[in-house]
DNA sequence: TACTTTATCGCAACTTAGTTGCGTTTGTCA
DNA sequence: TGACAAACGCAACTAAGTTGCGATAAAGTA
């Protein structure tokens, strides 16, 4: 993210410009897969408290998604990034991106006709081997 | 799970039959939706260490699997039930059973081709309204 | 620039879910 | 009825995340 883009995104959501919020949002910018908050307190010199409250500020205010892959640590990415979800590789952790032909917005509209409840989101993750791994 | 089933089960995966054990499984068979280690420490007089150590014999014998709702904690649903996914209201926290059409093996027979990932499992879980709270 | 307001921050104490070491009990099979 | 491993209880511990509160620092205004 550019020190322009930056600013606006801040602005646009009435967000000060402050050091720590800028350092999480250049980890953000950098990462090549979801990070989680252990490793943004590991990386930036800041309180552990100041990571979780930025996260859930930034998670409200829809700039970052929360994504689970079940083994206790949240993880976030830039929501602005095309929908996708992940492979999860159980030996080594290696994580790709990867979106599916066809998304789940045919099966989900399918369920809201046959159940009548309104779906607002999914998670969906696939675990198993990568190519190096298998 | 009636009483023979039970004594059967255990044989098969050389388990003894022991009163923890057998407490376990009848929640897990009256259970209507996923179940966590809290709710069974609430419901079994027994020590906490026992329930997760429990959970563990019966998740490595595939037994039960591992549901992951986001919110911290695990849940676990008897693993002989049909595949299927679950819709999750966030008001009234109401869970609900939900197959899809064509599951997603048509995708993940795509995606092994594309990529060379070997998929094993995915974790999949709506989120939204249920037809009461909408 | 100085002043005011309020979001943000650091710190420490706390909570919740889950884990571990170890000594004791109990189920199973000979 | 032993022998033996699996299972259990207990207490202490870990890891991720939360909270209260006083101090600091952006951002707007005079
Ligand atoms: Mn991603
Ligand atoms: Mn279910
Ligand atoms: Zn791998
Ligand atoms: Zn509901």
């Amino acid at each position: 993210m550019q020190p322009n883009e930056l600013v606006s995104l801040l602005k646009k959501h009435n967000l000060k410009n402050t050091k720590v919020r800028r350092e999480i949002l250049a980890v953000f910018s950098h990462a090549e897969r979801p990070i989680d908050a252990i490793y943004l307190t590991e990386n930036i010199k800041v309180n552990k408290s100041s990571i979780y409250r930025e996260l859930k500020v930034l998670l409200d205010k829809g700039i970052i998604l929360e994504i689970e892959f079940g083994d206790g640590k949240k993880r976030y990415e830039f929501s602005s990034l095309k929908h996708h979800h992940h492979l999860i590789c159980t030996n080594c952790k290696s994580v790709e991106d990867v979106t599916l032909n066809q998304d789940l917005w045919l099966e989900e509209k399918s369920i809201e006709e046959k159940t009548s409840f309104k779906i607002e989101r999914h998670n969906l993750e696939f675990f198993g081997l990568c190519a190096n791994c298998k």
